[in-house]
DNA sequence: GCATCGGATTTTTTT
DNA sequence: AATCCGATGC
């Protein structure tokens, strides 16, 4: 074990053999956080002799538990029996299943995923009658989500306002049906666990003490119900460690704190700090990159990241005419290196704010004839028939989840419509069981009062009903593919679904391989399937060894590295995203995401914006290259961008078309534009446009020597205009 | 009960 | 551009 730190620099020996205790290491990126939390682990097994199953070490990522076990193991050569390494949400789901009693629900639970979620909602908010325009389900989850994420239960959630009110009974039934469909969603994972660990001081204690060390990831993406969760396990032992870094903290609206960072060292005394400064991945070059732009960034604790991997080449920025022309750029950069024996094709990353914008890309890519991975999105396990199949395994296994079986019990079409399934449902509630339980026994022969109540409706149910009964027979005594094979068989669902003219082979071709997953986890069981398929991200899905370009989200990128990146669409309302212009908070969290992205990067870097692009509205629109290139030292870089002044290209066209028709009193006298030196506009304000009339300022900013409004115009939306050139006069300030 | 059509509405990031 | 929702007609 001596010779394992040998291979550590002093920082890292440091934490990796820090005395017993709560440490902090707050690592920068590239600093080999990840190998100081397997070394960890294994200097605690090998050196200090702790047996594996008092260790429990969180990630976030399916991907990082991997890695860390393949590592853990590695150095150990695998004695590491009894170690619990998993996600947030796996431990959680661990603990649940095991304490059930102490719970609302039983230990064969489903887990709700993000569609299920919604599906969910948009049923409670029909039932209770609400207006599903002024209250989207998607925001009143949201609205849920964070309330849980913040251990606020349905009966604690704060009430300022009407609307307050309204979702506080949204969440209430909505909660209702989860407990009646015996299932959590992925809120409820971290929440449930929380609670329990917090009412329940004998559950408490269990985990406490056979948990002598607890080692976290990514410290700075907990949210609170994570935290308290930690605290709560760690609170016999106090041997906590973790490892995060403040820049890095790109969760918020998930109700990521990593304000959490601070609150450790208050809440675990006698904590120790430890600071990992060598950047083990990078050109100083992108180092210095990074830094020049995460410097704007106000909460912060400054580091030092340094490197001896040398300079290395500028960082290179390039501007497209329009999106088209960006993406091929990207296509092009890579092929002519590749085919000058450069670079192979897998040494290169693409990376962008939003998955919308990986089409273009696509595109691309295929008219090169070049092949690339797509990291999510593309989604597996969001194709229509896998979650179908999925919900006939689901409702098998656990007959009370309403809403697989809402997805299912006409699948194929037999009949069963809305209304007959509003029947079952009312009936179901009627006799405070679910409807799968009354299918059940309507299957099982002896349900004659069932039967006469439902009428006609029991009828077209019949057929279902003894489908699903003979299903949970199999259950018992079938393999888990031999199940799969009959529910395919009972619902002729090949024929259903090759019906359709196109794509029928892929949809087959996706069931196949839906079962060839299924077959991987024949030993373990339907429970584990289950919840794999609820918690495993499609990020996990993609062959690793494939040859070829990887295209993914800033936030897939977290934890990777790639000798060459590219990071596109480095224009306003992009990066920074359109909705976090409003909220100072987020436009820090904006600005940490491209940090995530910078230092991905082992040797170089491209930064690329487009002057127009196809909005995902309708027509072109011009944009304004990101502020986020503003402080960019010239030094650093190769390529230059227009600024909004030199080049009429940047500002909004409409704007600029109209003055020039019809003249304007700015564009009449002036050749060259004066610059604005100080803000004349601030939220709030009341002004007014020639072409759109009265409008209020929402925001404003200085920049490239002038100044930039952005302007809410009633029935027309929010313009951004440059006020040199747009004539808006100041009507009041509100 | 089901299929089809038209209109409205959408837009971040993910375990 | 794509998806979702509701209304309409069969």
């Amino acid at each position: 074990m001596a010779d394992l730190l040998q291979e550590l620099n002093s920082q890292q020996q440091a934490a990796v053999a820090a005395p017993a205790g709560p440490v902090l290491v707050l690592a920068g990126p590239g600093s080999g956080k990840t190998r100081v939390l397997t070394y960890r682990i294994a200097y605690l097994i090998a050196a200090l002799g702790v047996p594996p199953y008092q260790i429990l070490a969180v990630t976030f990522t399916n991907k990082a538990a991997r890695v860390m076990e393949t590592r853990v193991n590695t150095l150990l050569g695998g004695k590491t029996d009894g170690l619990w390494l998993g996600t947030f949400h796996a431990i959680c789901g661990r603990i649940l299943r095991r304490e059930a009693a102490h719970l609302p629900i039983d230990h064969n639970f489903v887990i709700f995923d993000a569609d299920d979620q919604i599906t969910l909602v948009k049923r409670v908010i029909k039932e209770m009658g609400v207006n599903d325009k002024d209250y989207r389900p998607h925001q009143v989850h949201a609205r849920i989500s964070s309330a849980k994420n913040d251990l606020i239960g349905p009966e604690d959630y704060p009430i300022e306002n009407y609307r307050d009110e309204t979702i506080a009974g949204i969440y209430k039934a909505y909660q209702a049906y989860l407990v009646g469909s015996n299932a959590l969603d992925f809120d409820d994972m971290l929440l449930y666990t929380a609670k329990l660990l917090e009412t329940n001081p004998t559950v408490r204690e269990k985990y406490a003490r056979r948990f002598r060390h607890i080692l976290v990831d990514e410290f700075q993406d907990t949210n609170k119900a994570q935290y308290y969760l930690l605290t709560h396990l760690a609170s016999v032992h106090h041997n906590i460690f973790v490892v995060g870094d403040e820049d890095q903290s790109i969760y918020r609206w998930r109700g990521a704190d990593y304000q959490n960072i601070l609150r450790f060292s208050s809440d675990f005394d006698h904590s120790q700090k430890i600071l990992l400064e060598q950047n083990y991945r990078s050109t100083q070059t992108i180092l210095d990159t990074a830094v020049a732009v995460i410097d704007d960034n106000k909460n912060r604790t400054q580091k030092h990241l340094f490197t001896d991997r040398g300079t290395g080449e500028r960082v290179t920025v390039y501007e497209a005419k329009d999106d088209i022309e960006e993406a091929s750029y990207v296509v092009d950069t890579i092929a002519r290196q590749v085919m000058l024996g450069r670079a192979k094709e897998s040494d290169f990353a693409i990376m962008y704010r939003t998955n919308a914008q990986s089409r273009l890309l696509e595109e691309a890519f295929r008219r090169a004839n070049m092949s690339y991975r797509l990291i999510g999105a593309q989604r597996f396990y969001g194709r229509r028939e896998v979650k179908d199949l999925i919900s006939f395994m689901r409702l098998i296994y656990n007959p009370r989840d309403e809403i697989s079986l809402a997805r299912v019990i006409n699948l194929p079409p037999r009949g069963i419509g809305n209304v007959t399934l509003e029947k079952l449902q009312n009936y179901a509630r009627q006799k405070g069981q679910s409807s799968g339980e009354v299918l059940l026994s309507l299957g099982g022969g002896d349900a004659r009062q069932a039967a006469d109540a439902l009428g006609r409706a029991a009828d077209r149910l019949q057929s279902f009903a003894e489908m699903l009964t003979g299903w949970r027979l199999d259950l018992e005594r079938m393999s888990l593919t031999e199940l799969f094979d009959q529910v395919l068989r009972d619902t002729e669902y090949q024929a259903f679904i090759t019906d359709d003219r196109d794509e029928e082979q892929d949809r087959w071709a996706n069931v196949l391989e839906l079962r060839q997953v299924l077959l991987e986890y024949e030993d373990q069981g339907m429970a584990q399937f289950l919840e794999a398929m609820a918690l495993v991200a499609d990020q996990d899905t993609l062959p690793e060894t494939l040859e070829a370009p990887t295209l993914l989200t800033l936030h897939a990128a977290k934890g990777l590295e790639f000798p060459q990146v590219f990071i596109i669409g480095l224009d306003e309302q992009y990066l920074p995203h359109s909705r976090s212009m409003d909220d100072p908070e987020e436009m820090e969290e904006e600005r940490r995401l491209f940090y995530v992205g910078i230092t991905r990067a082992e040797n170089c870097l491209y930064l690329v914006r487009a002057q127009r692009r196809r909005s995902p509205y309708g027509s072109y629109e011009t944009m304004l290259p990101s502020r986020f290139l503003q402080p960019l030292p010239d030094e650093l870089i190769q390529g230059r961008i227009s600024r909004p002044i030199e080049r009429r290209s940047t500002f909004d066209m409409s704007v600029y078309q109209w003055d020039r028709q019809y003249g304007s009193p700015s564009q009449r006298k002036r050749s060259a534009p004066p610059k604005a030196r100080e803000q004349r506009f601030y939220p709030e304000m009341h002004v007014e446009h020639p072409v759109y009339g009265e409008g209020v300022v929402r925001n404003s900013r200085l920049e490239y020597g002038d100044e930039t409004v952005e302007v809410y115009f009633e029935g027309i939306g929010l313009k951004a205009l440059v006020a040199s050139l747009s004539s808006l006069e100041v009507l009041g300030e509100e």
